[in-house]
This record gives C-alpha cells, sequence and structure tokens, in this order.
DNA sequence: CGAATTTGACCCGCGC
DNA sequence: GCGCGGGTCAAATTCG
C-alpha cells in the first residue's frame, strides 16, 4: 500500500503538487495528452474500481489538475447528459423517476469523488513521507561514504547516470573468490549468488554534473551509446575513447571531437554465465586486457552488425562478483539493428541520452548544491544523491584518474538494494568539482527471482534460465526503495498482466529487457516513469527538449531526452536474440520473443521512440572512419 | 578456406 | 622524460 502513494502520487498531485506539475509541464512536451485521455475515460465510467483508476491514470506527470478533472469531471457530465436526455426524449412520465435515479447517480458520484479524493490525500501523505524518509536516509549517507572510494569518486565522476534494473542479491556482491583469476571465457559464475538474486529493477540515475559544465553545449551528440557501454566500476575502467581510439575512430571521433568531453557509455551491469552478455548485436573481438585491479581479463568488442559502425563494447566481469558481468557500450549504432537488439540500444540510448542531457542540464537547477535532493519524482523514486556515496565496486585504485572523459550510465541488473553501490561511477570527467547525482531506483526486493524477467523476452537475463515463476518477475520491479516496490507490484499486477504472467512463465531469465519492456509497454507506466525522469532531467536541461537519444544526427546535436510515453527506452525494449557473441543469451534475450528475423528491427523498435530510435545509416556515419574493421 | 578469436606489440594520454 | 595503464592493431592461431 505505501509505495502506491508514489505512483498516486503523480496523479493526485493535483492538488497540493499542482505547482510542480505545472513546472514540470513546462518542462515537458505535451506527450501526456495520451494519458490523460484514459484517466478521463475511466473516470467517465465511473465505478470501476478506483484503485485501478489511480494505478493506471498516472503514467506521466501531465497535469494533474486535467487528471483530476478527469476523474471528476466526466462523471458528471455523464449524470448531466442523462439527464438532459432524458427529460426531453423521454415521456414525461419517466421523468420523476429519472430524476430520482440521477439524482442517486449523482450522489454515487460525489460519494466517489470523495472517496477518490480520500485516496489523493492518503497517497500524497505516503508519498510525502516516503520522501522525507528518503531524504533523510540521503542526507546521512553523504556521511558514511567517507570511505576511500568515495573520494574517488567525489573527485573523478562528474556525471554518472545509472539506471539500475535488477536483481540484486541479498548481500551484495560479496565476492571475493575472484582471487582465482578468470579469464574471461572461463564463466565464472558458479557462484551461487545468482540464487541470491532478487528481483529487481531499478533505475538509478546518478547525474553527476560538472559544475561548471554548465553549459556544455550539446553533450554529446552521441549518445551513442545508444547501445551502451558498460564499465566497471571496479575497476574504475574508464573509457578514455578519445584517447586510445584516435586512430581508428572514424564517426565517433568526429563526435568525440566535436564534444570531446562527454561521451555517453552506457553499462550494464548482469549476472551472467556466460562470458558475453547477449544483446541481440553482432560483435567482434578485437581486444583483451587485463585491466588493472580486475583480474578478469577486459575483452573489447566491435558491433559487426555494419562494416562501419563505430559501437564499441567492453566486457569485464566484475572483480568483486564474478559472477557479474559489466558490458559497458559505446557509441552509436549507425545501422538498423536487429530486432533482438533493439531493446537493448534503446535502453542504453535512452540511459545515455537522460545522461548527457543530465549533463547539459546544469545541476542548478534541480539539484541542490549539496548532494542529494530528491527528485520529484511522480510518485517514482528518483532523488538526487552526491556521488560521495561509497561505491561498493568502484575500485580504489581504478584508474579511472587517468581521463575519464566521458559520462556513463550504468544499468545494473543485478543488485537494486543498494543503489550507490550499484552506481557506477564510471564516467568521468575531469573532476569538476562536483555534481550531483540522481538516483532512480527501481528495485525490488524480493529475493528469489531471477532478475528481471519479460515475456517477450526480450531481454531476459538470468543466469542459468531458472525458470521462475512467481508472480514477482516483473510485478517486482520497484521504485526506490522498499515502500515503493509495493506499489510497482500492485501496479504491475494489475495493469500488466502480461507480465504477470510471463514472469510466471519460467522463461528462463528474462531481466530487465523484459521487464523494461512490460514496463514501457504499459504507457501509463512509461509516463510516470518518462515524467519523473523529465523532471528530474529536464529541468535544468535547457535545451533538452530536442530528440533525445536516439543516434540520429538529433542526438549529437543535443541530447535532450525526450521521455516521452514512447520515448523512454530504457524500458522499451530489449533485444532478445543473440549475437554471435552472445553466451549469456540465453537468459538475457531471448525469450519469448517473436521469431523475427534477427536483423530486421521493426518488432521492437515499436517501443522505441522516434526520437530514441536508432540511427538510420544515414545520420551519421559520414565518416566511414573506422576502417579498421576489418570485419568486413 | 574463410571467418573469428587470441595475443603480444604498439600508440597515446596522464601522472610523477 | 619516464613509467603506467587503457585501448587498439594486426599477425598468428583456432574454429566451423
Amino acid at each position: 500500500m505505501d509505495m502506491e502513494a508514489a505512483p498516486r502520487k503523480s496523479v493526485h498531485g493535483g492538488s497540493s503538487v499542482k505547482k510542480e506539475d505545472q513546472q514540470k509541464k513546462a518542462e515537458s512536451s505535451g506527450d501526456e495528452d495520451c494519458c490523460t485521455e484514459e484517466v478521463f475515460l475511466k473516470a467517465g465510467n465511473g465505478k470501476g474500481g478506483q484503485d485501478d483508476k489511480i494505478h493506471q491514470s498516472s503514467p506521466n506527470r501531465q497535469d494533474f489538475t486535467s487528471k483530476i478533472q478527469g476523474f471528476f469531471m466526466p462523471k458528471m457530465e455523464m449524470t448531466s447528459s442523462e439527464f438532459n436526455s432524458n427529460v426531453s426524449s423521454s415521456a414525461q412520465a419517466g421523468q420523476a423517476d429519472l430524476l430520482k435515479s440521477t439524482k442517486a447517480e449523482m450522489g454515487e458520484v460525489m460519494e466517489e469523488n470523495q472517496r477518490l479524493r480520500m485516496y489523493l490525500d492518503r497517497a500524497m501523505k505516503d508519498y510525502r513521507a516516503l520522501q522525507m524518509q528518503f531524504n533523510d536516509m540521503v542526507q546521512q549517507e553523504p556521511n558514511k561514504s567517507s570511505s576511500t572510494i568515495t573520494t574517488h569518486q567525489e573527485t573523478e565522476e562528474p556525471e554518472l547516470v545509472s539506471l539500475s534494473l535488477g536483481m540484486s542479491s541479498s548481500d551484495g556482491k560479496k565476492d571475493d573468490h575472484f582471487s582465482s583469476k578468470n579469464h574471461g571465457k572461463e564463466k565464472v559464475d558458479k557462484d551461487g549468488e545468482d540464487d541470491k538474486k532478487v528481483l529487481a529493477l531499478g533505475l538509478d540515475c546518478n547525474f553527476e554534473l560538472p559544475k561548471d559544465q554548465e553549459n556544455e553545449p550539446s553533450p554529446n551528440p552521441s549518445l551513442e551509446a545508444s547501445s551502451g557501454e558498460v564499465k566497471e566500476e571496479e575497476g574504475g575502467e574508464k573509457w578514455p575513447p578519445q584517447k586510445s581510439l584516435k586512430n581508428v575512430r572514424s564517426e565517433e571521433d568526429e563526435v568525440s571531437q566535436q564534444n570531446p568531453a562527454k561521451r555517453a557509455r552506457v553499462s550494464v551491469r548482469v549476472r551472467c554465465d556466460t562470458p558475453t552478455m547477449n544483446d541481440g548485436c553482432q560483435w567482434r573481438k578485437y581486444g583483451q586486457k587485463i585491466a588493472k585491479g580486475n583480474p578478469c581479463p577486459r575483452a573489447y568488442y566491435r558491433c559487426t552488425v555494419a562494416p562501419n559502425c563505430p559501437v564499441r563494447k567492453q566486457v569485464q566481469r566484475c572483480a568483486e562478483d564474478m559472477s557479474i558481468l559489466i558490458t559497458t557500450y559505446e557509441g552509436t549504432h549507425n545501422h538498423p539493428l536487429p530486432v533482438s537488439a533493439t531493446a537493448m540500444a534503446s535502453t542504453t540510448s535512452a540511459a545515455a541520452s537522460m545522461l548527457m542531457s543530465g549533463s547539459t542540464t546544469s545541476t542548478s537547477g534541480l539539484l541542490p548544491p549539496s548532494n542529494f535532493a530528491s527528485a520529484n519524482l511522480n510518485g517514482l523514486n528518483f532523488f538526487l544523491s552526491d556521488n560521495s556515496k561509497p561505491k561498493p565496486f568502484y575500485l580504489p585504485n581504478s584508474s579511472l584518474s587517468s581521463s575519464p572523459s566521458f559520462p556513463t550510465i550504468t544499468l545494473d541488473l543485478t543488485t537494486s538494494s543498494n543503489a550507490s553501490s550499484n552506481l557506477t561511477k564510471l564516467g568521468s570527467f575531469p573532476p569538476r568539482s562536483y555534481s550531483a547525482t540522481r538516483d532512480l531506483n527501481f528495485s525490488s526486493l524480493e529475493s528469489n527471482a531471477l532478475p528481471l524477467s519479460w515475456n517477450n523476452g526480450v531481454l531476459s537475463y538470468g543466469p542459468q534460465a531458472q525458470p521462475y515463476n512467481k508472480n514477482q518477475s516483473i510485478s517486482s520491479l520497484n521504485f526506490g526503495r522498499q515502500p515503493q516496490e509495493t506499489l510497482y507490484q500492485s501496479y504491475s499486477q494489475k495493469n500488466h498482466p502480461i507480465l504477470n504472467s510471463s514472469a510466471q512463465q519460467s522463461l528462463p531469465a528474462e531481466t530487465i529487457a523484459a521487464a523494461t519492456k512490460a514496463i514501457t509497454s504499459d504507457p501509463s507506466f512509461q509516463s510516470a516513469l518518462a515524467a519523473a525522469l523529465t523532471s528530474i532531467i529536464g529541468s535544468g536541461a535547457g535545451g533538452t527538449t530536442g530528440a533525445p537519444a536516439s543516434q540520429t544526427s538529433a542526438d549529437k546535436s543535443g541530447q535532450n531526452l525526450k521521455l516521452n510515453d514512447q520515448s523512454f527506452p530504457i524500458l522499451s525494449s530489449f533485444p532478445s536474440s543473440t549475437s554471435t557473441v552472445n553466451k549469456c543469451a540465453p537468459t538475457f534475450l531471448n525469450s519469448s520473443k517473436p521469431p523475427s528475423s534477427a536483423n530486421s528491427q521493426p518488432g521492437s523498435l515499436m517501443f522505441l521512440s522516434p526520437s530514441l530510435s536508432f540511427p538510420t545509416p544515414s545520420n551519421k556515419s559520414t565518416s566511414p572512419g573506422d576502417n579498421r574493421d576489418r570485419i568486413s
């Protein structure tokens, strides 16, 4: 129950929250219409379960006011219309009866309205209470973070957005066992950790924005990261793309040059037994190296779907928890993606766009200089936190220092509980003072389940395909911490039968992708998410309005993250099929995805928002740049 | 036999 | 200037 408060909040936020909403509105363009309509209609119908109405209605942060009106007004209209019709058309005889019945109806409506209001009030209260708690927690954390690790983070990481979708192992990661080096191929997995996984879907957004950055023009065009990169926190691995890549990079280079400072990377942390996570794209390994601070070798892959595709990814196991596979994506695909790959790509691009937009947006607006601020999340737990949080994964020595030039977004599918832990701060920009981080967490605490599973199977990640059934799957998605969990569950259960069902099905490991997809599919949820994100991210960024993360040229220009219902790719789709490399695939993507041919993108793209959609070859590829691809 | 992977060497940036 | 570390290249090797 409690949890619900958050989501609701968006809905009813109307009364108390209104001001905020209005502000937000300005920011968010009107995607919301759809949602509002839904709400409206439902309200109009009147009687159904009020709860349901509330949940569904909230998707976006749209106007609360409008929503509210939707709730209340429709009914009134109906009654009046009925009344009129009755009076005019019917013989007088029935008038009296009609009047009575109408009055009775009105009375019912009134009662219902009152009830709704009560719900809203309640939800608001809950929300506030949660927010307060959260704030307290946040404030406390900074102190804790004094550890060495934090030092790095504070200094270095400029921007970090982490989206964590995933399960959390109840413990955190423990692994110390990594002592034995496994070189990449072998899987480490044996760890039993998988077992412990908890289904959690978390989105953590941490933006650490350098104070200075205020202006960075277009962050990176490229959010290229559409595909995402994963970086490992731990080792402090950083991607200095610019540095090393120089020779080769063509397109990206161009981009990077343009925006040297920022190149978004998206890292995905997943518990995976297989050497690589199947993300639906085809990759060719072009290098492997043991990074300092991590016994596990880091593998370098290049996208081979298109000869000149600039996208690269790094794959490495987390030193601390060998079962965790960290995949970092960099660059934007300049070609259509296989359906299977779209989900991940969209997700990563969205994440990247978020990151970028966040970066662009100065912290000024939203972020309190100090560190944490809870964002206003329309019900979602979005909060700002400062980097200082200790991050488990982060390795002390990490070379991060070297030059982290890129902001990194981390999608943590492994754990949810500790947002901070999940966060990777990889991206490091030159340490500009520090920035605040924003965290979005969707995490569930449930213990058993695989991380996430989606029907579509798009992304399924799961250690061995354990079938997991339980309703939990996505239902367990939580926003924020526990309280919200509930909320989400209830929400998902009610609204996403599919999810539930799918979850029940024992898909191997479906993961995030699935989860995201499910989520995205539900407009209301999407809108809620989008609203929350936009509120957080967008507020600051003035320019963000533009095209979101898509790799299209637009991307480059601005990273706007448009979080529209559709547009919030993060959740939208995940790849289902695997590419050559993937071994992890089993869990990761496959499940039920339609047989779509691997290469065409259509299907999954549906989820992509226009803005986020992957770039068509046309855009960037201008520079044939990568000659290196011997692949072709 | 062609394609993909492996792996040592090389390049480059950064810090000392 | 030197060493360190990340990232990439490209020949050698392996795989299908």
